[in-house]
DNA sequence: ACATCTTATTGTAAATCATACAACATGCAT
DNA sequence: ATGCATGTTGTATGATTTACAATAAGATGT
């Protein structure tokens, strides 16, 4: 028995309230199930996988994967993001833990949900070994998905509306340089509601960390509009001074 | 091989990116920590044990268990509350998942963190096999804790806060009939910042959820203070009809 | 050059909410 | 009855939010 093992043993015989044979504590597994959504024009996608393997083989669901044995868990979301869509440097948030004992009808899998916003123009995701295809689905028409992929992606889309606002997730979707008016768009089709463009710009005015810049809109056929960038130092330093914001 | 591990190896099979042996995967467990706070008397207090067996034998820990094969994530912390302070129907509620891969010293345990609040008075925590000692311990004065617990106590007490209003997690320390004054002692002692009363008062007169009884204090010398009750019934309907309330 | 179109940007009045503080009420003790 | 301690209610002020309107600026047509 690998030293491993034996250390393992001994952390198990601690417990010794119950019979249950150690081994039994080792018939299990984590995953990470990642929920990526996708802005493009002022609308809201989830990137879904076809899977290609039993169990649900056909069924979409939510991208993940096992957890390897030397990874850390955010690695893992990050890798299942990155397999999928190229993209690294993307920050990805925990949002729970799934850990019914059948969830998955193989074996006792616990499932760590992370989520993300991404913007969905260009990218392309790939298909993998464990998936048949993936395509961007509108959130107002998902199909039935495997496991408790469903509740899941429900818990994600309540914390997306936080994890918006107080990380900052919104700059992960717009150009280096944007417009007000970008901006607004992107905080109404996630919030799912209607902001008055005067009081949205009088509040925005006060954020230090929106900076506004020499330039403006550039081939526009009205009046070209003011372009700002977001600065992520500043941003962190006013999270730091207690600093909240609301919509 | 017992068909659950058949089961198990089609399940990693699926993975042939990396060349990872199908055991690797299954040398792992998941434990739950519960941050339990506890409060009386204007004084927030969170229970910790003193560890009886290796590793960080001495050191003081959050309360935790590995989970059972057949328990749900959520029973096992429930469990753990139950065998330290005998409470059962409080309601814990999940913080985060802390899953790098040393956080436990004798193999990868990844830890759900829990957290609920509790009233303290005639409260007597059991030891129990794994654990020496137990004590409330003040905010302010925290030993030295094992594993990386430290850090699980302050994610959940951030989380506190907002539980607190969210869930209405305040109900579970106060007495079924309770005066304003009472109720207005734990928002100051748990948000930490001092609340006007009269201010406090005319926003709790809005919440349907608190619900003056015909009765007040008895016994006091000094003008008696009109007696409240929380409905969970009614708190619940507020929270679905998107209420949400601010200090 | 001018009128006109579209969108950007600024301004303002009203309503709502938050805050600080004061006044009053009520039951108990002496 | 008086004083005391705490409960309860009120009010004036200022800050913030909201709804809506007015103005500005560049592009395009004539």
């Amino acid at each position: 028995m690998s030293d491993y093992l034996k250390n393992i043993e001994s952390l198990i015989q601690q417990k010794d309230l119950y019979s249950i044979p150690i081994d039994d504590f080792f018939k299990s597994a984590f995953s990470v199930d990642c929920v990526i959504f996708g802005y493009h024009d002022c609308q809201l996608k989830v990137l879904l996988i076809e899977r290609g393997v039993e169990p649900f083989e056909n069924y979409w669901a939510l991208p993940g994967d096992l957890v390897y044995p030397n990874e850390d868990l955010d690695f893992a979301a990050s890798r299942v993001l990155k397999d999928l869509t190229s993209l690294k440097d993307i920050s990805i948030r925990q949002v729970k833990t799934f850990g019914k004992v059948n969830r998955h009808p193989l074996g006792r899998v616990i499932t760590v949900a992370y989520t993300t916003l991404v913007e969905t123009t260009e990218l392309n995701p790939y298909a993998s070994s464990w998936a048949k295809s993936t395509a961007w689905h509108s959130l107002k028409d998902i199909p039935q998905l495997a496991f408790d992929h469903l509740e899941i992606l429900n818990e994600a889309r309540k914390e997306l509306n936080s994890l918006v606002i107080s990380e900052a997730l919104w700059s992960q979707v717009l150009p280096i340089k944007f417009t007000l008016t970008q901006l607004q768009e992107v905080f109404e089709t996630l919030l799912d509601k209607k902001l008055d463009k005067g009081n949205f710009r009088k509040k925005i005015q006060e954020y230090t960390f929106l900076q506004k810049l020499e330039e403006s809109q550039k081939n526009v056929n009205h009046r070209p509009s003011q372009l700002y960038c977001f600065d992520q130092n500043l941003f962190n330093q006013a999270i730091i001074k207690g600093f909240n914001f609301e919509m």
